[in-house]
DNA sequence: ACAAACTTTCATTTTTTTTTGAAACTTTAA
DNA sequence: TTAAAGTTTCAAAAAAAAATGAAAGTTTGT
């Protein structure tokens, strides 16, 4: 397999991987390319590799720059902007992590929160729906700590991880 | 708030967040109903609780029965099958990083070895592609084990994956 | 063996999500 | 201040994913 041709299967992978956890995949194949450029890369040279539209492109990197992962780079003497990725797998892993903890994870224990404190306690079924989902908030949040934990740290977040979750 | 309106909440909520993460919606509403019932639920039911088809209710039951998190039941002098979750968190959540493990991680890193394993290295940017690939393709396989790890166990395994990445 | 009770399948329809592209906007340099 | 070079926005179109429902299939009791 030659190079071209790797790339090409990488970007398709990485973006298959992507939609398959909730993440456009556009996004993740402009995620994929600027993380395999040792250079820069404007939009233009984006839409022409991933034979993506303007809008396309434009609306994608805003996302990746709002996620954190990616950065507008300014060339001196050059009008257009240029984009790199972070390209520190830790930091790349923290990032997201923090980002779904924040937008999803977070939301959905608001309301784990409501429903398990209802006060009905009448049936039984009644009395297992609260039981359940405490259960559910008491996990969920546990989960979430972890994230959370990681983003303490930046190198070998792995590694340190299991010290700091250990005291 | 009362607990039908509880129930519906919750519901929606875990089918919403279910999404999020790749996940069908009515796959993860089905779920979180049979989650939160004391007693076995039939796909009539099921389909009545949720305004949903015949046919959809059939393929989603089929989907978690493949993930390993629903299961059928028999009632003594009852025609009908009957349907419970996995109520087991530390188990339900074993069983879908082992099953998401299987489906998208390892096919993923099948992909990375391979192109990360290409012998060109006649350019900056094709060494530069082999580094990073190399790199992610490393990182991606420890997340991996992490998850593998967490199936050996049962109970609490979050303590116990703590002690066994340890050594 | 039959038919009633129930489940599964899958071509078609519906819904949701993503993409496009052209107009509006912004920035910079002359 | 103007216009060229570039970027963003968003309504509409396209694509992808999910849901429907009716026909086919299965199981069970008589």
């Amino acid at each position: 397999m030659e190079y071209k041709e790797a790339k090409n299967k990488f970007v398709q992978t990485w973006g298959a991987l992507g939609s398959q956890w909730g993440i456009n995949k556009t996004m993740a194949q402009i995620h994929a390319l600027l993380m395999v450029s040792n250079e820069p890369i404007s939009m233009e040279d984006i839409m022409e590799e991933l034979q993506i539209s303007r809008g396309n492109a434009s609306m994608n990197l805003r996302a990746l720059m709002d996620w954190g992962i990616v950065y507008k780079e300014y060339k001196a003497g050059e009008r257009r902007e240029f984009f790199t990725a972070e390209k520190d797998l830790d930091e790349l892993a923290v990032k997201i992590a923090r980002e779904r903890s924040k937008r999803e994870i977070k939301p959905a224990l608001k309301v784990l929160k409501e429903v398990s404190t209802i006060d009905s306690n009448a049936t039984e079924e009644e009395r297992h729906f609260v039981d359940q989902t405490t259960k559910l908030y008491d996990f969920v949040l546990k989960a979430d700590n972890m994230l959370e934990k990681a983003t303490e740290f930046k190198d070998n977040w792995l590694g340190r991880l299991v010290i700091k979750i250990m005291k």
